[in-house]
DNA sequence: TTCAAATTGGTGACAATATCACCGTCGCTT
DNA sequence: AAGCGACGGTGATATTGTCACCAATTTGAA
């Protein structure tokens, strides 16, 4: 067996699906593979497949008018573009840009198949408005944590969920803060207070995580 | 012909689908009358039917576990709560409360007939998808709004985007506040820099708006 | 009706975050 | 080797959020 015609059965949520609609998956879907930093879809730009990705991660982030960026969401293998296909179904012009952040593999399905399977199949349909909610319920935390929630503690939050097996955090100071949505110099002080506290330790383009109870801790205090 | 029958008709987005389909929508749901007030779905209490607003407003807000509160959005007349459903669908708890601001005329369609329809209508996928998109292009539009534009003109925008026939404001501070996600203090302070600049007139409960071309003008700066 | 309680709005002091205008260092390219 | 751009640091100032109060008005219950 091949990854074109075998990976809806290793996809979590789709493994389910009634035979025929497997089968009409792989067969009218193509593997694609990007190499790092390739912006997937963006303002202007509609995708014309919906995404399933089974390797690597997409970074989706918006520029307003004002020059800011923020991160809104990651999509990792194993999950869907759902947002950007709901779009892509209306036909409106998609407001943020999807970004590889690594080399992405991912199983592209045009949008009329899309659309057969969401007629056809009452477990797609089960699929795809658990993704929306997902989603969705993510994107309302994320308002309340950017109205309402220090930055200490989302920075903290951040650097550990960012971390990687050695508890390094491979990033800028620019990069964390288009993250949080806030501005660099915001995060060098955060992390210079973090680092007198003996939590973390900073290198040029780097932050090393002593302490990830501490953190943890902080960045739990009310989650 | 009464209510209970010719609703689908009148229905923005609704009244291109096939016959058949309308007869289902119309023939399977249920008229309802809420009074002011009323919280129609919330934290586990998730709706048990798609709603469809033909007269009224609904307010969706969410309380974080910091107690503050702030408004995602409203549902108008002619518009359907996409979002609740997704969640209803999905099975999820919704994150956030719906509740009426006026007294509420609606159409309750129960969750296996939108089921049904999202299954056998194309133009019905293509009216749900298109409330959705727009739905998240406004939420990504807030996301921008919380986190990066001045609460000047994030409060201008407010007042003009509530004002009544007359100009009229009929809210007080505190849920101004709760409007933009912030403090009632900052608000109050805020209300007196443009009443002193002349633009608007404070009374308990009621703020009119005296010069809106200049509200307009700070709003707009960079829409 | 009368009084207590809740709502509304005002204020000052202070903390947290954002913005602006710089600066030096580092790594890379030419 | 020089120059350039990315990275990070710093101080001054503006904006926004928080806290602890206060007085005035409205509501509602005894």
């Amino acid at each position: 067996m091949n990854i074109e015609t075998d990976w809806v059965e290793r996809f979590p949520g789709l493994s389910r699906l009634e035979p025929p609609i497997k089968k009409l998956l792989s067969s009218r879907s193509v593997i694609v593979n990007v190499p790092n930093g390739t912006t997937l879809f963006g303002p202007g730009n509609s995708p014309e497949n919906m995404l399933f990705l089974l390797d690597g991660t997409v970074r989706v982030q918006q520029v307003s008018e004002t020059g800011h960026e923020i991160v809104l969401y990651r999509i990792h293998a194993g999950q869907s573009c759902v947002l950007t296909t709901a779009c892509l179904l209306a036909f409106e012009d998609y407001a943020a840009d999807g970004i590889a952040e690594t080399t992405v593999q991912a199983a592209a399905v045009p949008r009329d198949v899309f659309d057969d399977l969401v007629a056809q199949s009452k477990s797609f349909r089960d699929f795809v408005f658990a993704a929306f909610s997902k989603r969705i319920t993510d994107l309302f935390r994320m308002i309340d944590e950017v109205a309402f929630q220090r930055l200490d503690v989302r920075l903290a939050d951040k650097l550990v969920s960012l971390a990687d097996d050695e508890n390094i955090v491979k990033t800028t100071h620019q990069k964390l803060s288009v993250e949080l949505g806030t501005a660099r110099e915001v995060v060098s002080r955060q992390l210079q207070e973090f680092q007198r506290r003996g939590w973390i330790e900073q290198s040029r383009g780097s932050v090393s995580l002593l302490d990830v109870t501490q953190l943890r801790k902080l960045a739990n205090h009310n989650t």
